[in-house]
RNA sequence: GUGGGUGUAGCUCAGCUGGUUAGAGCGCCAGGUUGUGGCCCUGGAGGCCGAGGGUUCGAACCCCUUCACUCACCCCA
């Protein structure tokens, strides 16, 4: 005998989550497709070379990475972005070209919390266009997800990576040592002003009177854009960044979103490397799980692979994150049956008309079950008693002789018998 | 990659300082006669106490090793 076992860090989906999995990509998709993104679905495997060197020395460690038969080096995706990157590349794709794309990638990480090493993604991008309308139209489109899957304890923050390099820029920060200084900013929610600062120090980033400019201004408050603005006045990049942030501001504004929802945030820092302006992360407080989206614009991402330069943001939901905040805060309501009524098995006998009956009622779009074997009618109904399957249509004898049936509503108890021809119409009008 | 925690029935767990046939609740199965679930009652199945080794007259319990799961750090969805 096989110990039955799978991998670490991967899951089974038993058909109970499957259902809250299915109806949270549904939702999303014809979110997605009601602001005029079209689906697009990509290979899980990619030559290593297309992926490495694209998400930092970090993430490359965490890219699945072996040998095919021909001793080719393959990869599994990483995540749904680069292998877009590619695709755009490769394709003629009339521009703007606005896709989303809900599928696994992997990660060898360790798994934890909401952390597992294979996951689903469901991503939206914008690709050919680079103002930042685009960066903000997938915000709207993240807040009017998270709104229709019942959240309302969340924050979008944003930020722009045009920003952050020309404040290193003014505090005399290298530009190879700049992911070190976002490094260090980007704690400053978890540990404070303080740390981070003592932080900086201890990096060496800090020289001359930059350790006094980080205190009094980039870590004095939480929204101080006044004052970056004025430490960025000089620079072409530093206002372009945050005319950009004012745009989407306004934006988001203008779709509804409310001011409570969203934050300018100066130490939003993200990971990646790639990024090149606009910059967002959506956290939860609720349940301690880090961010259940997380995106940005990387304009020269797509360049890697084509001489043609294409500009590009994106944005990319957790779908377990999702699901662990859903479970955790109880918003997974219904759990309810697809079954929608279940045709008992009275006796061998009668097995003909009960799968006549439920052909009838399957034709008339009712999702219909049969019981399968002739058992004892107590059994037949906490089969659907335990399911939570709403309808039983009890055919026996009795009802078969003249062309009727009982329905049974298993949430009162009632029961009444019916033409079989009323039956369709009765079990409907029981669901409603 | 670094550091904690936990492994006993399908699930959630009890099991006193090592002492005979390892328990509970829930779940599951069967019954409480004649065509009806959810409540109640009765009965039943189900455990190499994660695995391997050691100490001991004797180990679920103590020691070592190993594996699995889990949480935190790093990083991230």
């Amino acid at each position: 005998m096989i110990e039955p076992q799978i991998p670490k860090g991967f899951r089974d989906f038993l058909p109970q989550q499957m259902m809250l999995r299915r109806r949270l990509m549904a939702t999303m998709s014809a979110i997605f497709e009601r602001y005029g993104f079209v689906p697009l679905d990509t290979p899980c495997l990619e030559y290593a070379r297309t992926l490495e060197g694209k998400y930092g020395e970090e993430g490359d460690k965490l890219i699945y990475r072996f040998e095919d038969r021909g001793g080719r080096a393959v990869a599994l995706r990483y995540d749904l972005t680069i292998p877009l990157a590619r695709v755009a590349a490769m394709y003629q794709l009339p521009k703007p070209f606005k896709r989303y794309q809900i599928a696994p990638v992997w990660r060898a990480d360790k798994p934890q919390k909401g952390r597992f090493r294979e996951f689903y993604q469901c991503d939206i991008d914008i690709i050919g266009e680079s103002g930042a309308c685009a960066d903000a139209e997938l915000l709207c489109v993240a807040h009017t997800v998270l709104q229709a899957l019942g959240f309302d304890n969340y924050l979008i923050r944003i930020n722009n990576r045009k920003i952050l390099n020309a404040l290193a820029e003014r505090l005399g920060i290298a530009t190879e040592r700049i992911p070190d200084f976002l490094r260090a900013l980007d704690k400053l929610d978890k540990t404070g002003p303080d740390a981070v600062l003592q932080d900086m120090q201890a990096r060496g980033l800090l020289a001359g009177d930059a350790g006094r400019i980080v205190r009094d201004h980039l870590l004095a408050g939480g929204d101080n854009f006044e004052a970056v603005a004025a430490l960025l006045a000089g620079s072409g990049d530093g206002s372009a960044g945050l005319a950009e942030l004012e745009l989407i501001s306004r934006m988001l504004a203008a779709d509804g979103v409310d001011g409570r929802y969203y934050k300018k945030d100066i130490s939003l820092a993200r990971g990646l490397d790639y990024y090149t302006g606009p910059i967002f992360e959506v956290v939860v407080t609720e349940p301690r799980i880090g961010s259940i989206l997380g995106g940005g614009r990387y304009d020269g991402l797509i360049g890697l692979f084509t001489k043609q330069s294409m500009p590009a943001t994106g944005i990319s939901f957790g779908l377990e994150r999702l699901v662990t905040v859903m479970e955790e805060l109880g918003m997974h309501n219904q759990a309810g049956s697809l079954t929608q009524v279940l045709v008992t098995q009275f006796s061998a006998d009668l097995m003909d008309d009960g799968v006549r009956l439920a052909a009838l009622l399957r034709r008339s779009g009712l999702n219909t079950e049969l019981y399968l074997a002739p058992d004892k009618l107590k059994k037949q109904l906490s089969y659907a008693a335990s399911r939570g399957i709403p309808a039983v249509v009890v055919l026996g004898p009795d009802e078969a002789r003249d062309g009727r049936a009982t329905l049974k509503n298993m949430l009162t108890g009632d029961q009444d018998v019916l033409e079989q021809q009323r039956l369709a119409e009765a079990i409907r009008a029981l669901l409603a």
